[in-house]
Order: structure tokens, then sequence, then C-alpha cells
DNA sequence: GTCTATAATCGGATAGAC
DNA sequence: GTCTATCCGATTATAGAC
């Protein structure tokens, strides 16, 4: 009896921690890091302000966390698109999943790119390595697809490629416009169907 | 004499003025807005800090001008490459330009574009507008060249012409590496030499 | 026009009761 | 584990002397 308690307890309690996580990678998203308070996160986990002090130190370990989470989310969608045969498709597949998050990238840039700038204007903390290293996740797994194509400079092509989903996403969220989405989406599918496997 | 000491003082005080503008534009790109105090532009501005607001009523106003500031900056630049007589070598001239930028670009992003995303998680204000405003005079600008190209699509090539600019400078201040500004900036460059009169 | 002192507010973090 | 009350520091903005 003592063991079901303990456990539910402790699996409310990693609930609970899995919660403000998931908020405060919502929350920062929409509003920033910096415009971003405890409360904020708090109340969109639907936790008491004073109790995310048990749970996270600190505002950066929230941060840390919103940024784990945003990994997370990116192994997931890896991970299905991995389920298909052929790495061109893995890379359109990848393209079609950006293009669909279109009115979101509109309204608030892409989650982990907007973040890492924000990030960048610190100098304290380290978080803006933690995401860099989110960044180069990504990076690293389109390199993988290209190189599977046989295209010469992998390396080089997954930058222009997550470059390209970068900017379309700022130029998107700054000019409040999701069908640049669309227009760009489509060009990069396009050359994805031109690359010649060597 | 009055007409002196009034128009020196004028002076004086349209150069703590610019002075203020100057700095704020320096310093929000650096630290971002939300961290910058108007502490912090006094002291870059040399201007004592309670006479801030003597020229500024709000922070607010400051970010917009820096916001100005970055609109003169990019009006002086295409400026310049207005002079050359192919629109070719111009839209080279201005990826010439932003690669000369990599340091600054692999530290703090690109200014105008880490503003635009920071301003777009505000819903106060209008300055996200604003910052709008800033990158469709670019975007229209590298139209305007494309067009005299006589290529098809001059729009949807500036939006890939300067999404591509955002995101390489996004990428290298994510992952801190100024040399992602010269690959990224010589494709840019084989891309336009590549385009084909029509 | 210039500058100091200070008001007013806000948010991160902690102490400690339950 | 949960929650309240509160401290403390920082920052915007203003009032008013010079």
């Amino acid at each position: 009896m003592t063991d079901l308690k303990t456990s539910a307890r402790v699996q409310a309690a990693g609930a609970k921690r899995q919660r403000l996580m998931a908020a405060a990678a919502e929350v920062v998203h929409r509003q920033g890091v910096e415009r971003t308070t405890i409360a904020d996160i708090a109340r969109a986990a639907d936790v008491p302000v004073g109790n995310v002090y048990y749970y996270y130190k600190s505002k950066d370990e929230l941060v840390a966390a919103a940024l784990s989470e945003h990994a997370r989310q990116l192994e997931l969608l890896t991970g299905r698109l991995n389920q298909l045969p052929d790495p061109r498709e893995r890379l359109k597949g990848l393209i079609e999943a950006w293009v669909s998050q279109r009115d979101l990238a509109a309204r608030y840039g892409c989650p982990t790119g907007t973040l890492a700038a924000e990030l960048d204007k610190r100098d304290e903390g380290g978080l803006d390595v933690e995401a860099g290293r989110v960044i180069r996740l990504l990076l690293k797994w389109v390199e993988h697809q290209f190189r599977e194509l046989g295209q010469p400079e992998p390396g080089g092509l997954a930058l222009t490629l997550v470059g390209a989903y970068q900017g379309m996403s700022l130029l998107a969220n700054a000019l409040r416009d999701p069908r640049i989405m669309d227009r760009e989406g489509a060009r990069l599918l396009a050359w994805i169907d031109s690359l010649v496997a060597a």
C-alpha cells in the first residue's frame, strides 16, 4: 500500500514536472524567455506558482527544460520519418512537417530558432550552447539523409536546407504571412526532387 | 549671438538624440530589447541616465529609434549599391556586404532579423509592424534588382535570397561559427551568377 | 536643457507553515 | 510534497532642483 501510494505520488510528481516542461516550451515560444514569468508557466501548467520551485530550482532550469522538450519533439519527428525507406522521401517529409506548422511559424517563428536567437544574446548560463545543440541535432539528421542520397557535400546541403527553414520562418513571422511557408516549402520540395543521386 | 548659441544648443541636442539612437541600435543588437535597460543605452551614448527621457519619452520610443537607425543603415547601403550599373552586381554587392559582417552576425545575428523576431513576441505597441516594414524595405529593393535582371518571379526570388540571409545569420549565431556566413555567401553568389537574364 | 532623487512596480527566489 | 507570504533587487518613469 505504501508502495502504491509512493508510486502514485511519484507519477503525479513526474506528471507535474512534465506538464511544467511542456508549458515552458509553449509559453516561451509565444512570449519569449524574458517576457515569460514563472507565474505564466505555472498557470499554463496548472501548477501553483510557489510550487514550481520544488520541481525546477530556477527560471533557467525551466528554459533548459523547454529546450529539451523541443529536442524530444524533434526526435519524435525524425523517428517517424526514419520509417520511410527512401532518404529523399524522409527529407520531403521533414519539409512537409515544417509547412504544416505554417500558422504557428507565422505567428511566433520556429520554436527552436527563436529561442536560440534570444539565448545567444546572453553571456551567462550557457543555455545558448544548449540551444545550439538542438539545432545541431537537426543538422546532423538532415546531413545523414543527404549522405545516404549520395550527395557530395551533405554538410553544406544540410546547412542550406535548415538555413532556408529558419529564414522562411523568420520572414513569415516578421511579415505575418503564412503563405511564405507554402511558397518556400514548395521551392524546397522541388529542389530535393531535382537532386540527382550519385 | 543668441542665434549662434541657440543653433549650437540645437545641434548639441540633435547630436545627443542621434547618439542615443545609434547607441540604442547597437546595444539592443547585442543584448536584445528586454535585457537592455535605459541605463545601458545612456551609458553607451555617454548621456546621463535621467536625461534620456528628455529625448525619448519611453523605452519603446528608443526601440523605435533603433529600428529607424537600421532602416537608415539599409538605405545607406542600397544607395551605394545603386551606383553600380548592373543589377546582378548590385545583388552580389549586397551579399558581399552581408558576408563582411560575418563576425557580428555569428555573435549576435542579423540586427534587423533578431530584433523583428523579438518584437513579434509582444502584442502591445505595434513595434513588430515597424520591424516588418524595415524587412519589407530590403525585400522590395532586392525584388527590384531581380526584376531588372528580367527574372520571371522577382518577388519569390527576393524572398528566397533574404530568407537565405536570415537563415544563415541565425545558424552562424546559434552555432557561433562565422564560416557559415562565408560558405552560404559563396553559394548565394554562385546562384546569382547562374541566373540567366531573360 | 541638464541632472538627482525617488516613486512605483514587478518578478525571481526563499522561508516556513501545513 | 504543497502552498502562502514575503523579501529583495532591478528597472521604468517622474518630480522637481539647478
